[in-house]
DNA sequence: GATCCCATGTAATCGGTTACATGATTCC
DNA sequence: GGAATCATGTAACCGATTACATGGGATC
């Protein structure tokens, strides 16, 4: 069985955009892929020292002369470049959903009605979020990095987390009405 | 931190609508939650240990006439009921998501047009296998469970799943148009 | 003075998959 | 004879989260 060690991947693809720190592709994730993809320190900082490792990044300490403080910049390399590649022409390993509401509400005839809708608003409340954060991405993306040719690869990820969450929405509200 | 031993409470969700082998747990969310929630024999099975040892369920090995085998049944308590009830009341935690197809398409301007082409012509075509999945199923349920109390709350979480996978559906084929 | 953000890491733990093992039955 | 299904489990491994540790700077 072939083993996946996607974190290594996604910190390529991140720093195949531009050099980064570690505590820098936190943040990126966190604000662009959090809604398919996460990770944690964890496994960030490991993943860009084995990528060094392996040849795939090259580290350089620079000192900030603000700040007094040295910051690890890792850039990727040729080799990391096509490593990065062949990952991205391989097919996608299918998508594992764990959905711990859903499976409450799979059960809810064990529960009461009251619990199933207070599980179905707050389920609710957190889609009308996540839209509202979706278009504040988009406007931000967009005028950011109007020029950047990722930008298009971005929007149809980002898009994609929009549709959804609509699509979600509606059901929830759909559902709701099933309980009066 | 809290720990969430989920496995647990699938089984005893699954044994509060009938007694069942391990076996038959497995089967069930291979063809009924798959599309949220999954779990694999090796969890299976020692999470129904637990339990008994927890005496929230109950073991009885049946012999069957016909095969000669055994078949070990298991049962929920009226204290597995509590525990899961307790469960079902409390906030879901947050789902999260790993997609390995989205991060290959965020991470596009790495590879081809073509490639990235193949994964959305790739994970389309899943999804309206997907489709045609979910109103087999839903079909089967109406018939087979008609006077189940616990029809309403399937049916609830499976439009979810055909619901969100129309809506990628539609996601997928505009995205292909932007690579024309 | 406290809290938050920047920044880098390690260690413990556990959740979960995969592979392996076994064996009987049924269907082709 | 071989493959698929029924049926139960164990062991190894690893992927991932969480918590912990550290410390400077900025902001309120």
């Amino acid at each position: 069985m072939e083993k996946r060690n996607r974190t290594k991947y996604t910190v390529l693809g991140m720093l195949a955009i531009a050099p980064f720190t570690g505590y820098e592709i936190k943040k990126m994730i966190q604000t662009s892929t959090n809604h398919f993809w996460s990770e944690s320190e964890g496994q960030i900082y490991p993943a860009l020292i084995q990528c060094v490792q392996e040849c795939l990044a090259t580290c350089k300490e620079e000192l900030m002369k603000d700040t007094r403080r040295v910051k690890k910049i890792y850039s990727i390399t040729a080799q990391g470049k096509k490593v990065l590649n062949t990952w991205l022409k391989k097919e996608a390993q299918p998508t594992l959903i764990r959905n711990e509401f859903l499976l409450k509400l799979f059960f809810g005839k064990n529960a009461t009605d009251n619990d199933n809708i207070h599980h179905l608003r707050h389920y609710q409340k957190s889609l009308e979020k996540e839209i509202l954060t979706y278009e504040e991405i988009r406007k931000k993306l967009t005028t950011a990095h109007k020029n950047s040719p990722h930008l298009k690869y971005w929007l149809i990820a980002l898009d994609y987390g929009f549709k959804v969450a609509k699509a979600e929405l509606l059901w929830c509200k759909e559902s709701l009405k099933l309980f009066n």
